[in-house]
DNA sequence: AGCACGCCGACT
DNA sequence: GTCGGCGTGCTC
């Protein structure tokens, strides 16, 4: 036998750098085990760091010793495996995975003071207390009689903070991390579509399947996820949602508590420190048996986990672009697949990935075709823009006039936010241009300002035009808050509501508005993406998009996907409730084949179409695509350094291209470029670049460019 | 990322 | 004569 080498514990530092680093046992103590977190010295300063890993001592100086060991075996090495996998397919350095793994407050030497738990419970002699004289009071303990509640819920329920304050004050009521009670509703029975969709689900209960559930918008998905739930918490297991990034949480949260008849904990970037980390506690001792979060909750670590759910797969915003740029989709099936587990991606328009895994056999691809409940798909029709100025055609304005006098609500989805798209000068032609950005401004008439939606940079208003002098600067285009204002001059009795990033500010607005929107009564509303989204709107019986036509000839590979997603969901809030819904699509260009594909049918023969096309294109998801981006003040300089390394990463494996410019070619005053990696294989791809990326770290123009690899890239 | 060291311009 | 600009290099 060999002698020992020295055997050091290698640590992920907090740091942008592609490596761990090697340190030995804490002075007096022993190597403390994989997934500790410990402080160490690091330079100067003093670091959280996490134990990955023990080994031989990679290095000829001499080791340091781990200053203190935190908490000894913190994170499970099912999570330090799936992060290993993670640094290395998707290129991010180790010390990334801290960000992923740890909430902030465990990411500082310092110990967090734990949050005040959020339920409150009657103390013994709160039971016993006689409070006649305090009729507000009385009527607290009575509830709490029956079980803790959280405070937030105690304050909706309209009792106010001096009585509960008083209370507590008084020693009769504490907080308390006693689990809170949720009237559960009964459960809505299932159609035979769903209950098969459920069943399939839970016959592979206790192994990996990942299920592609296609339920049409209407169908009742989210019923069959919660039905599968249900019986996964009846043996003793926890259920992880993942949904992407939008503000319809409470809503859906609130849904999920009350047919589960449990808490549900979230975890999202909106939460406090201490929020995060009690949700983080609590999905790692196994209290939080079902937690609702975004893409950073796939590397909460759980005590019994049970069923993975990624709801609305297809959105973008499970795949994180910056820093350590990982597909929270992606990563929560290879989760479910290392638990042991199932795992459902639900979506009325998969993403073209997804079905390309299913055509593959990877995943088991389960319809839901029809709409629950009997509510029918909506009529479709093209409205022929051409030869009209304005931003809504004649026929579209009488669609609208015919809805509301029905006493339906009607939908418009429109893409672009403020007044105008462009402010330009009838005189000589000049455009208000970002000056960072290759992009127009956008005209904001409300704040009478000009904003670039990509910098962020804002200016007042030109009073004239600065290339020419003339005052005649005009709007042109229409973005939600013109096309706002002129319906509601065109339907003055008629309330408009405007549904953006700019009007809904408040963090209940939206909430507010959608309630408001089903207590039914004639509305239009006009608005973003927020709109499109699995809204409940069962008085919509007109949907429109207005705009598809910049989609059509994109020079995103993805557009066409995009659209057909964007279409496909705008169309399913029409007609939900009893009334049959219409849905009509706004363009110049009527005689384009994607519009004929939509128009034929379902989204599942469209995105069969697509996929198809992207096969036969050598496109993603047949290829696997890197991006190799790299941005500078000047633009020689990526474009330089993608040349350089271009030489460094040819192989016979993979094809190259570029570099070119990113199809926003400026952005916040970096000039942007990209070199295009392909290869047959994801696997093969990832491991050329990984075995490349010293060498390309050790080009002297790597210090002199923002680079990065971008796998599965979704914006070019 | 921090934080050092290091070599050239305007200030008490 | 110094304070300080950010280029370059290192962190087990």
């Amino acid at each position: 036998m060999m002698s020992e080498p020295v055997l050091a514990a290698r640590v992920a530092v907090p740091v942008p750098l592609q490596r761990l680093f090697d340190y030995r046992a804490p002075d007096g103590g022993s190597l403390p085990p994989i997934g500790s977190r410990v402080v160490i010295p690091f330079g100067k300063r003093q670091l959280v760091g996490l134990v990955i890993e023990h080994g031989p001592a990679e290095t000829d100086s001499e080791l340091k010793p781990i200053s203190e060991v935190l908490d000894g075996g913190l994170i499970p090495p099912e999570l330090l495996g799936l992060i290993d996998w993670c640094t290395r397919y998707y290129q991010f350095p180790p010390g990334e995975a801290i960000q992923l793994l740890l909430p902030v407050a465990l990411r500082r030497i310092k110990p967090f003071r734990a949050p005040p738990a959020d339920a409150l419970e009657l103390t013994p002699s709160g039971e016993e207390a006689v409070l006649s004289r305090a009729p507000r009071q009385a009527e607290i303990q009575n509830l709490l009689r029956a079980g803790p509640q959280l405070r937030q819920s105690l304050a909706d329920a309209g009792f106010s903070m001096s009585a509960l304050k008083r209370l507590i004050e008084d020693g009769h009521v504490r907080p308390t991390e006693a689990p809170v009670r949720v009237p559960r509703k009964d459960d809505l029975v299932l159609n035979p579509a769903q209950r098969q969709a459920a069943a399939i689900v839970l016959a592979a209960r206790a192994r990996f399947a990942a299920i592609l559930l296609a339920g049409v918008t209407g169908s009742g998905k989210t019923e069959v996820y919660l039905h599968v739930a249900r019986r996964l918490l009846a043996r003793d297991r926890q259920v992880l949602i993942l949904i992407p990034e939008i503000g319809l949480t409470p809503q859906l949260v609130r849904r999920i508590e009350s047919r589960l008849g449990q808490r549900a904990l979230t975890y999202h970037s909106g939460l406090s420190d201490g929020e995060r980390l009690a949700c983080w506690q609590a999905a790692r001792s196994g209290q939080a048996r079902v937690i609702v979060g975004t893409r950073s909750a796939v590397f909460l670590p759980l005590a019994r986990p049970g069923l993975i759910v990624v709801d609305e797969e297809h959105d973008a915003s499970f795949k994180q672009q910056d820093g350590a740029r990982y597909h929270g989709r992606d990563v929560a099936v290879l989760r479910a697949r290392q638990l042991g587990i199932p795992i459902v991606l639900g979506s009325a328009t998969p993403s073209l990935e997804s079905l390309n895994n299913a055509r593959a056999g990877r995943y088991r691809l389960v319809p839901l075709a029809e709409r629950a409940g009997g509510a029918v798909q909506p009529r479709w029709r093209v409205v022929d823009q051409r030869g009209h100025k304005g931003a809504m055609a004649p026929a579209l304005l009488q669609a609208i006039e015919r809805h509301l006098e029905a006493d339906g609500q009607v939908l418009l989805y429109r893409n672009r936010r403020g007044y105008a798209p462009v402010l330009m000068c009838n005189a000589c032609g000049w455009q208000a241009d970002c000056h960072r950005c290759s992009a127009h401004m956008t005209w904001h008439q409300q704040l009478s300002r000009l904003q670039c939606h990509h910098c962020g940079s804002s200016m007042p208003q030109p009073p004239r035009c600065p290339d020419c002098g003339e005052p005649d600067l005009a709007a042109v285009g229409a973005g939600t808050e013109r096309l706002e204002e002129l319906l509601s001059e065109l339907f003055p009795a008629v309330p408009v509501h405007r549904v953006d990033r700019d009007s809904m500010t408040g963090r209940d607005d939206f909430e507010q508005l959608l309630e408001t929107v089903r207590g039914g009564g004639r509305c239009i509303l006009v608005g973003t993406q927020m709109l499109a989204k699995g809204h409940h709107l069962p008085a919509v019986t007109l949907a429109a998009v207005l705009d598809v036509d910049q989609a059509l000839f994109s020079a995103d590979f993805r557009a066409p996907e995009r659209l057909g997603q964007v279409i496909f969901q705008v169309a399913g809030r029409s007609g939900r409730g009893q009334r049959r819904g219409d849905f009509l699509l706004q363009t110049r260009h009527p005689e384009h084949p994607l519009l004929g594909q939509m128009l034929g049918g379902d989204y599942l023969s469209l995105a069969g179409h697509l996929l198809d096309e992207r096969e036969a294109a050598a496109l993603p998801p047949a290829t696997a695509l890197a991006l190799l981006r790299a941005e500078a003040h000047q633009a020689e300089l990526p474009r330089d350094f993608l040349k350089q390394a271009a030489g460094l990463l040819r192989s016979s494996a993979v094809e190259l291209a570029g570099p070119i410019p990113a199809i926003m070619s400026r952005r916040g005053g970096y000039w942007r470029f990209q070199l295009w990696l392909q290869a047959p294989e994801r696997a093969s791809l990832a491991n050329l670049i990984q075995a490349r990326l010293p060498d390309l770290a050790a080009l002297p123009l790597a210090r002199k460019v923002r680079w990065h690899v971008d796998m599965d890239p979704i914006e070019l």
